[in-house]
DNA sequence: ACGCTTTATGTAAGCGCTTACATTATTCTC
DNA sequence: GAGAATAATGTAAGCGCTTACATAAAGCGT
């Protein structure tokens, strides 16, 4: 008397279900279920029977009530600032395959670099039923790591390495790459610094990386003034405008350290219109390591960050099977300083 | 009696489910579903007491349960060939925004432009339950299309318009585009092309812009001969080498047509370092208009290709309530010409 | 205050699957 | 070939929610 066996069958081809496909194999559900889970239970004959039905009918198993029944849903969520950053893209497409090699699907949101939005991604994805979530730095509310926790979804931080946190980090020493760059520039003889960032609010990786320039300028004896230090969205542009600023100053630095590539492919690009030339009146660092970096000329010094590791490190972990509950995961992965043709000494 | 109830509950601080909202807050379990899908409905006390009962039980609902009893998973898919591409991320980008603006999440794929594989992630996405799709292209096997029908999940072919197809699609006019470049380098005067063209194989806007280019050519009484039209992955790398191959010939093109943005700033590139002058010894265009298309000297004559707008057309298409049963959607997307510094009268 | 409509709440039947456990068939062992 | 051990099936109880329908409460016109 349901609406469903009211209707004629012709007018209503209703998606099948496991128990059609058990009725016209002759067989139970238990067994179908057995079929799709673990077909070496079923014996052969069975197994045949099944996948006929299963052929005639155009049958595709139910991920919602699978999931609630297992209480699994074999989907990974992944909340990253955004998708226009090749660098998030890099680590994501790696992430997605691995994940689908595994028959495990991606969830994917990104939060625009907004906390608010971010927590409630993060939200959403649990409701959702991940069963491992990929987050993008380690800055947020307790709160949320207090939710992950008591719904034992498995989370891991990235693009970060913090030995000491309560939670899981797989990345790279943000600081301690930028002190390669400007060991690397004070070594060619440069003392006159200046910094193009990202925007280091609710950005902890951007953050890290002034703070690695002006600890190890400090540690050198050298400050990093106010105006010097600019900071800007991640594009071209930003980069293009920041160095503009620079070039303006009476007092001229010679060594410009962004904070990613795209930045200093700006600052490159400036440089070019304004008639510096790149390395010998002026070096330049990235930090990334982007294909253009080695195409663009005269090639820009960056840093490299192992993003395809790190996204194959992080669906090996959120997938592990087993976890060992005494310590939490800190995967330092390794960001060497790349040298190509924007640095030089500064010129005399 | 289950091992639930067995164990103390101290031991065991199992997931709050509704009927435990419903209890603590001394409602039914349909009040606390409707104080969720349509509060509206519930009187403001009890949506206090409501309210309070979630709080303190820290409950958050279970997105399993509620996609398979309502039917519906409020979950869209996606299946793209790769987010190495900033075409492809860019969209997904925009897509991603709206989606989660209306509640919905992404599950994203990435086929690798393979045509086996991404049959396997639609199906995949289809187990899901996605509610609606979002494809790259329109070149599959019927199976695929008949399997969305039958399961009637509403879908969309991006990045291509074909006005004829019985499958939606939102996109750019990919032949018409490259009509448009090689009109207008024919106006300029050039008589002597080549194109450096993405792999066309399981690519259908690939083969669209080398037939474009081809079709246009011949009306205007060129040939494009077999030497001087390469094919390579979307890289600067093979950018580069094409557009060394095609140097090297004995009869050089006056301009070289790209199939992207990518491979004509490989072109680029390598004419610098061959000291060849772009336009004034050869003019170089792309498809795709990133960014670097504008910033990068002399500026990259290319075709805007509109990707928010797609990603923002395929969100509303996807989440419409009411479809027209008897038209299928054709958005055709402009695909402008943007004229820079890459293109000028051949030399004589 | 009365019936009538409108609005708010509760009851309970599934949604389509997994899986513990019971049952039955098969294979060994000697 | 009997009995034990093992493997293959089946039975049925949920998983946590939504929603049609029944019921109760509130609002309203007169």
């Amino acid at each position: 008397m349901t609406s469903k066996s009211k209707r004629l069958q012709k007018l209503e081809p209703a998606r099948p279900n496991l128990e059609d496909v058990a009725r016209l194999a002759e067989v139970s559900t238990a067994t179908v279920s057995r079929y799709f889970s673990a077909p070496e239970k079923v014996r052969p004959l069975l197994r045949q029977r099944v996948r006929e039905a299963v052929d005639d009918l155009g049958y595709t198993p139910h991920g919602a009530a699978r999931a609630l029944a297992s209480q699994r849903s074999n989907t990974v969520g992944a909340v990253i600032p955004t998708l226009d950053n090749a660098i998030f893209a890099a680590v994501v497409q790696t992430l997605q395959k691995e994940l689908s090699a595994q028959g495990q699907t991606l969830l994917l949101a990104a939060s625009d670099y907004d906390p608010e939005r971010e927590r409630g991604q993060i939200e959403n994805l649990v409701v959702r039923g991940v069963d491992g979530l990929m987050l993008t730095g380690e800055a947020r509310e307790p709160a949320v790591y207090e939710l992950l926790e008591r719904r034992g979804i498995r989370h891991v931080s990235t693009y970060v390495h913090h030995p000491e946190s309560a939670h899981p980090t797989i990345g790279f020493d943000n600081r301690g790459a930028m002190r390669k760059v400007v060991g690397y520039l004070h070594d060619l003889g440069h003392r006159s610094f200046a910094m193009i960032a990202g925007i280091a609010e609710n950005n902890d990786r951007a953050s890290e990386r002034i703070a690695g320039v002006r600890l190890s300028l400090k540690e050198k004896g050298l400050i990093l003034a106010g105006g010097r230090i600019l900071e800007g969205a991640y594009s071209i542009a930003a980069g293009r405008e920041a160095l503009g600023r620079l070039m303006d100053l009476s007092d001229r630095p010679t060594a410009v350290v962004c904070g990613n590539d795209v930045l200093a492919l700006g600052a490159l690009l400036e440089a070019r219109s304004r008639n510096l030339r790149v390395p010998e009146d002026l070096s330049i660092t990235g930090f990334d390591d982007l294909d253009l970096a080695r195409e663009i000329p005269p090639g820009l010094t960056t840093i490299h960050a192992p993003l395809e590791e790190m996204g194959r490190r992080t669906a090996a972990y959120l997938l592990q099977a087993e976890l060992d509950q005494d310590k939490v995961l800190h995967a330092e992965l390794p960001a060497e300083l790349v040298v190509r043709g924007s640095t030089a000494p500064p010129p005399r």
